[in-house]
DNA sequence: AATAATTTTTAGACAAGTCTAAAAAATGAT
DNA sequence: ATCATTTTTTAGACTTGTCTAAAAATTATT
């Protein structure tokens, strides 16, 4: 399998992917890491020989197909795990994150796809993104920010862009729920 | 805290740890964690300038009272992951170990003392093992009577059932003693 | 008690993952 | 188009945890 190193940095770049077009630079990998430049370019030759990542030099990195298939297996663990937490476990929506973040690594497909049945096959997670499923898809649904919203323009509010503490209190704050 | 080789280290030392008296030996540990000498001995001398164990040169290891509660408060998690796996998505006795192994390195102490609610509270795991409380306190003493353990299976004796001289007399030719 | 066998420790090496500092390539500005 | 700035890569070093091989200490045997 691959190391918590390797699943971090393959999740990274999944979350980075807005189009699959451009390559991701090594500088947003770091950033969103938080680490250095030089570990990244490092790392991403490993992913490269591994063949989860498509990697030439000075060119920033694309996810391959099976790169992209395990992060979605990774992010699908994550998001698994905090409806878990908060239906099962009483966590708030704000404290299942770093929990998540520890519980993705762990290494069991049939403790996932028992989480999965226990939790009643969920399709969004607490923040309200979407749960890939087994082969890594998901429902992808229209979405706009609620600050471009019209005056008396109605929605329905299914996520968050930043999911700090800070921002989900104050959410909470202004009875604003999923 | 504690990498995972510490956690891993720790919880071997715990689990040889039959009386408190003697050190553990370097190679016991060894073959439990089936590594080799030179790895213990290096992760003994780290573990002991953390004040987990005590540790001359030659003599063994043994833990101290912190070490004892850190160890037993890992196996606290082990267990109670066990239950969860069990009784709540349906892997039998025999599947857990593994898993369990990984998520007892999950830190969160909410996280466990909502899962420990969930479960009601168990006193045991599915191979009817107990738990730690959270203090690290095995509160029920098991007992059991020697004649009904396996073969291999270790025990701390600490008491007698009949007290005759004779049988006593019995015990102290065994070599047998509280 | 002296020697043989075993256990434990040391010394030196390696892999994974990270870092700093410097070099190379790409990008931006005049 | 050239020079300056930014980004990326390389080179070398460090940490953690492991290993093998050899030295030192302990334990067992005669």
């Amino acid at each position: 399998m691959f190391s918590q190193s390797e699943e971090n940095y393959i999740k990274a770049i999944y979350h980075l992917e807005v189009s699959p077009n451009k390559g991701i630079s090594t500088n947003a990998i770091a950033e969103k890491l938080e680490t250095k430049a030089s570990s990244v370019t490092d790392m991403i030759k490993k992913l490269s020989e591994k063949e989860l990542v498509a990697y030439k030099k000075y060119q920033g990195v694309k996810l391959t197909f099976h790169g992209r298939k395990v992060a979605a297996n990774i992010v699908r663990k994550h998001r698994l795990w905090e409806v878990f937490l908060v239906e099962k476990l009483n966590f708030s929506w704000d404290e299942v994150h770093d929990v998540a973040e520890q519980l993705e690594h762990i290494q069991s497909p049939k403790l996932i796809n028992q989480l999965d049945a226990l939790l009643g096959f969920p399709t969004h997670d607490p923040h309200g993104d979407p749960i890939p499923d087994k082969d890594g898809n998901l429902n992808m649904i229209d979405k706009k920010l609620l600050s471009t919203l019209e005056i008396n323009e109605i929605g329905l509010c299914v996520g968050v862009e930043d999911s700090s503490s800070e921002f989900l209190q104050y959410l909470d704050k202004k009875n604003i729920e999923l």
